[in-house]
DNA sequence: AAAAGATATAAAAATGAACGATATCTTGAA
DNA sequence: TTCAAGATATCGTTCATTTTTATATCTTTT
């Protein structure tokens, strides 16, 4: 039997170009080799398909109808391998595909969101899922395949991912709007004077990166509300005189008129990192969105 | 721009293994060779691709999506090009094709008549063209593939020809049923005692196979008659007491009831050969038609 | 008759692929 | 913790195969 792991598939280039010109000559000319090169490939060729393939005319070859039967064959092969090697191109507007997307809540709002936007004005066919982070889970299932992107904390991401920082943003303290210290120079007095309300989801356990930084900090002890999210902090804002640290990003984009006090004392910062499984590193639907998402870490 | 010419086509066979065992070692023990030939071959895929392919993971490789998505082309190539180096078989029941074969009107009646029967028996798909014999320019014909089999004497066909013959045909004194010599022992003298009909294109020029043997034999002056082919022999003859020297296959197939007449003399006789470019020697359609010309040929 | 132009063949050179040994990394087990 | 097992990558070296140069052979053309 003719097994094509035996078989030399380079040999079928030759074949093509000697159906074209019928010259082992031209062929060779063609093919920038000599033309003994191009004979002893054809003798390998009549090897292989057991066949002439070509006869000798005063004037070079004459294909055998064998030969002449493989030409359309061999044709849309070697057209098949061209697509096949030719470099990939990644159009937006036709792409169709679905990007999962896993995510804290802080960069649901302050990233995912313009992302989808940009990703629906650009590729109108994409679609997104995006889900809640849970950082163990979800470097599994990017492992596995069923997330494409994890956004979080740099320290949160597993080493073996591949993974980007995208932006630093400083913690903020923001009121509601007519908070008696709403966009004033606070001082440490009167700042400390209220009462705080921070996103701790081990609540007073206080675990965790913004944490680290507010170790012995006087403004634990002035906490007394936490949240698992950000989403309600809004509502309790405004319907309270609590201040609140947020990511400064969150001020403008959160749901509901906020004020930030301003304070002297340097405040903590949070730096975002998105990950990804290393195969995904060239694919170009991938770093298409990546770069979405750069553009968009980088504003504001 | 990643050029077909440049690719190793090669490598894909190895790209397909690879893609199956997402890994290096078991792809090298399915190939049969070492674990740094595959890899030193993945190395090549990948600049190829411009693409990893495949990245590491604790027991093997992972695909890229890159790799994923040549997966299906890559699987349909190598299918293809199984088919193509393939043996390609020839089922008469489904061949469809036109045979075109020129002849002499005597090989028509005694070869090619019974030959169009057996092809028509077992391949009904396939047409069959008669032409006349012109020997110039039939060979001229079947050099411009207009023609794939030509029927004459050895002599007639261009040496740059594959032929084979067929069967060698004495000739025999036939006349009318009920000719005083029919089915007889006949004299010498008996027999020059009728005047003769010939078969001669060259008329009384008697040029051609047939007249070298009779050269100078008493049988030329008692001819009569000479006819340019066989066609209207059979009634010439049973409208005379004409007798007739054809070849021995004719008597029986040729339209009219004849009989032999019988006499002591060696007479001559004619070989037959079929002749065909070498561009079909190996052409499965032709070897088949060949294959039952020489079953036809042995026959009788 | 020789020159031109074609393919095939032979020996030598050069290229490229496969090998064995080894480095490096990760995992799983003692 | 350490060690063994098992994975890929890398490094020279060896070996096989392709390519080349040179030549033979055949046919056509001048």
């Amino acid at each position: 039997m003719n097994d094509i792991l035996k078989a030399d598939l380079n040999a079928l280039k030759v074949l093509d170009v000697l159906l074209d010109e019928c010259s082992v000559s031209q062929a060779a000319k063609r093919l920038h080799v000599t033309q003994p090169s191009v004979s002893y490939t054809l003798q390998k060729l009549r090897d292989l398909f057991d066949d002439p393939l070509f006869v000798r005319n005063p004037r070079g070859l004459t294909p055998t109808s064998r030969a002449e039967s493989l030409r359309p064959a061999i044709k849309q092969l070697l057209s098949d391998a061209q697509q096949l090697i030719a470099p990939p191109v990644f159009v937006p507007e036709e792409a169709e595909f679905t990007l999962s997307v896993s995510a804290n809540d802080y960069l649901q709002i302050a990233l995912i969101v313009p992302l989808v936007q940009r990703i629906r004005a650009l590729a109108p066919k994409v679609k997104v899922a995006l889900f809640d982070l849970d950082s163990k889970a979800a470097a599994e299932r990017v492992r596995g395949g069923e997330l494409d992107l994890m956004l979080s904390f740099p320290q949160a991401l597993p080493a073996d991912f591949s993974s980007e920082e995208l932006f630093t943003d400083p913690y903020i303290a923001a009121a509601r709007q007519g908070h008696p210290l709403a966009d004033q120079q606070a001082s440490a007095e009167s700042f400390l004077g209220y009462d705080h309300v921070i996103v701790s989801p081990t609540g007073f356990a206080f675990e965790g990166g913004l944490f680290r930084d507010l170790h012995h900090s006087p403004l634990l002890d002035k906490v007394a509300v936490t949240l698992p999210n950000f989403a309600v902090l809004p509502s309790l804002l405004a319907a309270s005189d609590l201040i609140a640290m947020i990511p400064r990003r969150l001020l403008s984009v959160m749901s509901g008129p906020l004020s930030e006090v301003k304070i002297a004392a340097t405040m903590p910062s949070i730096t975002v990192a998105a990950a990804w499984h290393p195969r995904l590193d060239h694919d170009l639907a991938h770093r298409w969105v990546r770069n979405l998402l750069r553009a968009e870490a980088l504003l504001a």
